[in-house]
RNA sequence: GGCGGCAUAGCCAAGUGGUAAGGCAGAGGUCUGCAAAACCUUCAUUCCCCAGUUCGAAUCUGGGUGCCGCCUCCA
C-alpha cells in the first residue's frame, strides 16, 4: 500500500504522487511572530514535521519551506505598546520560537523566507493582478477582487453569497474602499510612523495572504505538491493565496492541502483571544519535550487534541516506558542506527499506519509493540540482548522512533545518581543511623527514621549493597 | 443563518462491514525486611440514543441528542 493523504480541497483521502518523482515541495504556513509559540503551534509544526520526515523516510528529498510573517498589524501594535521599532519585536520572536520549535525536535526547514525580503516580488505579483484586472488600487490601498475568481471559496467549500450573507453586520475601517466585503487587501497604505516599503501605490506594506503567494512563487516555483498550516488558515487565508496565485500561474497553486485540528482547552479552541494558551516554553517546566512530542502523536493530526494535566501526564510515563526500552540497548549506537536491517514485520505495521494518512497514534502503538518485546526478551535470561532478533528490533525502535517520528531518546540515567550535595548533616545522620538499624533488623526503627524524613519532603531508596539514595519530592 | 467536524473503558486514543490496537491510571504477582524502581499478568460481550440495511455494523442508511470549529486575526 502507498502513502495516502486527505486532501482539503476534496475533502477525501487521495493516493499520494508528487509532480516530480522523488522529489516533494512542501510549504508550511509558518508564525507570525509577535508572541511566543503556544500548544497550538507546537502541533502543528509537530504534525508537518513528522509528515516531511516520513516523506523523507519514503525515500523522497522534500523541498520544506516554512515562512515568518515578520510584517503584520499585531506585530505593529506590539512594537508600538513596547515603544520599540519592530525589528525589535520580530526577532526576538524569532529566536525564541526557533528555540522552541528545535525543543521539540522539529527540523528546521530548508527555506524560512521572510515578508519582508520578499517586498519585491510581492510588488510583482501585485502588479500582475493588477494588469489581469484581480486588483485594484483604492484609497492607496491595493485589493484583490474576489468576484473575479471564479473558483473563490473551493477550498473552504463556501460561496460569495454564503459567506456574503454571514459576514453581513461585519464592518472593518476598509470597508469603504472595498467593492465587495469579502475584497482583502494585498497592499495596505502606511499610517504615519509605520514602517514602509515604496511601491507603484505609494508607500505602504504587504498584506497577509500575499506574501504566501509570494514566497511560494519565489521559492518553490508556480505549482508545489503539499501545503500545511492549522485548519483556521483554510479561510481566508489560504483561499486567498489560491486566488492570487492561480490566475497569474494558470497552475494549481499545490496538489495537496492538509490542515491539522486545533489544540483544545475544557473543549474550546486554544487562542490567543481566549486567554487560554499555554506557551510552549511554559510547559516545558513541567514536561519533557519529546513527553509532548509523544502527546501530540497519540492523535490523529486532523482530531481536536484537549490539553489536559492528566493527558501530559500520561505521555509523559508514555514517554518513559519507551525510553526504557531504548536503554535495554547499546545506547552509544543509538545516534547511528541505520535504516536497512530494521524488522519487515514491525516495519510494514509501521508504514501501514503512516500510510494510512499518517497515522501516527497506530505508528505510536507499533513502537510500544516492540518495546514489549524488548522488554520480554531482555528479561528472559542470559546474552538475550546480544541475539540478533534483539539487536534488530532495537534498531527498529530507535530507527523508526527517533528518526522517522522524532522522538529524540535521552541517553540512559548514571547508574549512580549524583547526590544534591545540600543536604544537611541532621539528615545524613539520620540516614546513617537507620543504615545500622536495618542492619541490625530494627526495622521498627528504620521505618520510623523513613517516615521522620519523609514528613520533610525526603524520599529514601534502598539500593543493593546497602546504599541508600534519597531526593526530595 | 451557511458550511464542516466529533461522540469508543476511570482518563487519552486507533479502528469505515467480519466480530474492539495502543498509552496512562487501576488490580494481582515477581523481586527487594518495608518503600521505591524494574519486570510479568490482568483490565470494554461492547463502541451517545432510536429505527433500518445485512448472514454479520463501532463501522452503511434515516431520525434524534450533545459538543466543537470556520464564516473576523489565529497553527
Amino acid at each position: 500500500m502507498s502513502l495516502t493523504v486527505y486532501n482539503t480541497r476534496t475533502r477525501r483521502l487521495e493516493p499520494f504522487v508528487s509532480q516530480t518523482p522523488g522529489l516533494v515541495k512542501m510549504y508550511v504556513c509558518g508564525v507570525t511572530v509577535y508572541d511566543y509559540c503556544h500548544l497550538g503551534h507546537a502541533r502543528s509544526y509537530v504534525v508537518w514535521d513528522v509528515v516531511r520526515r516520513y516523506l523523507e523516510y519514503l525515500g523522497y528529498d522534500v523541498q520544506h519551506v516554512q515562512n515568518i510573517t515578520d510584517i503584520d498589524d499585531k506585530i505593529l501594535r506590539r512594537a508600538q505598546a513596547e515603544g520599540v521599532p519592530m525589528q525589535v519585536i520580530t526577532e526576538r520572536y524569532i529566536q525564541a520560537c526557533t528555540e522552541d520549535l528545535a525543543r521539540l525536535n522539529i527540523l528546521p526547514a530548508k527555506d524560512t523566507p521572510r515578508a519582508t525580503e520578499t517586498i519585491p516580488e510581492i510588488i510583482q505579483l501585485i502588479q500582475r493582478l493588477e494588469t489581469l484586472g484581480y486588483a485594484y488600487a483604492s484609497g492607496g490601498d491595493v485589493y484583490y477582487a474576489v468576484e473575479r475568481f471564479p473558483g473563490y471559496g473551493t477550498l473552504s467549500g463556501r460561496s460569495l453569497e454564503q459567506m456574503q450573507a454571514g459576514a453581513s453586520g461585519r464592518v472593518d475601517d476598509e470597508i469603504a474602499h472595498k467593492r465587495h466585503p469579502l475584497d482583502f487587501a494585498l497592499w495596505k497604505a502606511a499610517k504615519p510612523g509605520e514602517p514602509a516599503w515604496d511601491s507603484p501605490w505609494g508607500p505602504g506594506r504587504p498584506g497577509w495572504h500575499i506574501e504566501c503567494s509570494a514566497m511560494i512563487y519565489k521559492t518553490l516555483g508556480p505549482s508545489i505538491d503539499i501545503h500545511t498550516g492549522g485548519s483556521d488558515l483554510i479561510f481566508p487565508h489560504h483561499e486567498n493565496e489560491i486566488a492570487q496565485s492561480e490566475p497569474v500561474t494558470q497552475k494549481p497553486l499545490a496538489r495537496y492541502w492538509l490542515h491539522n485540528g486545533f489544540v483544545t482547552v475544557a473543549g474550546e479552541k486554544m487562542s490567543k483571544s481566549l486567554g487560554n494558551f499555554r506557551t510552549i516554553r511554559d510547559v516545558l517546566t513541567e514536561y519533557a519535550p519529546m513527553a509532548l512530542r509523544l502527546w501530540i502523536l497519540q492523535s490523529h493530526y486532523r482530531q481536536p487534541i484537549e490539553a489536559t494535566p492528566p493527558a501530559l501526564q500520561a505521555a509523559q510515563s508514555g514517554w518513559h516506558t519507551l525510553q526504557q526500552a531504548v536503554w535495554l540497548g547499546d545506547w552509544d549506537a543509538v545516534p547511528t542506527v541505520p535504516k536497512d536491517d530494521l524488522d519487515p514485520q514491525v516495519r510494514t505495521e509501521f508504514e501501514t499506519a503512516m500510510n494510512a494518512d499518517f497515522n501516527t497514534p497506530a505508528a505510536v502503538a507499533v513502537l510500544f509493540g516492540v518495546a514489549k518485546q524488548l522488554k520480554r526478551l531482555a528479561h528472559s535470561g542470559n546474552g538475550h540482548r546480544h541475539t540478533p532478533e534483539f539487536q534488530r528490533l532495537w534498531r527498529t525502535l530507535v530507527y523508526l522512533g527517533q528518526t522517522v517520528l522524532g522522538l529524540k531518546f535521552d541517553p540512559p540515567p548514571a547508574s549512580t545518581p549524583p547526590q544534591v550535595p545540600d543536604i544537611s548533616e541532621e539528615i545524613a545522620a539520620l540516614i546513617a543511623q537507620r543504615q545500622e538499624a536495618r542492619r541490625q533488623k530494627n526495622y521498627a526503627e528504620a521505618d520510623r527514621i523513613r517516615e521522620l524524613l519523609a514528613a520533610q519532603g525526603i524520599r529514601l531508596v534502598d539500593k543493593p549493597g546497602g546504599v541508600t539514595e534519597w531526593y526530595r519530592e
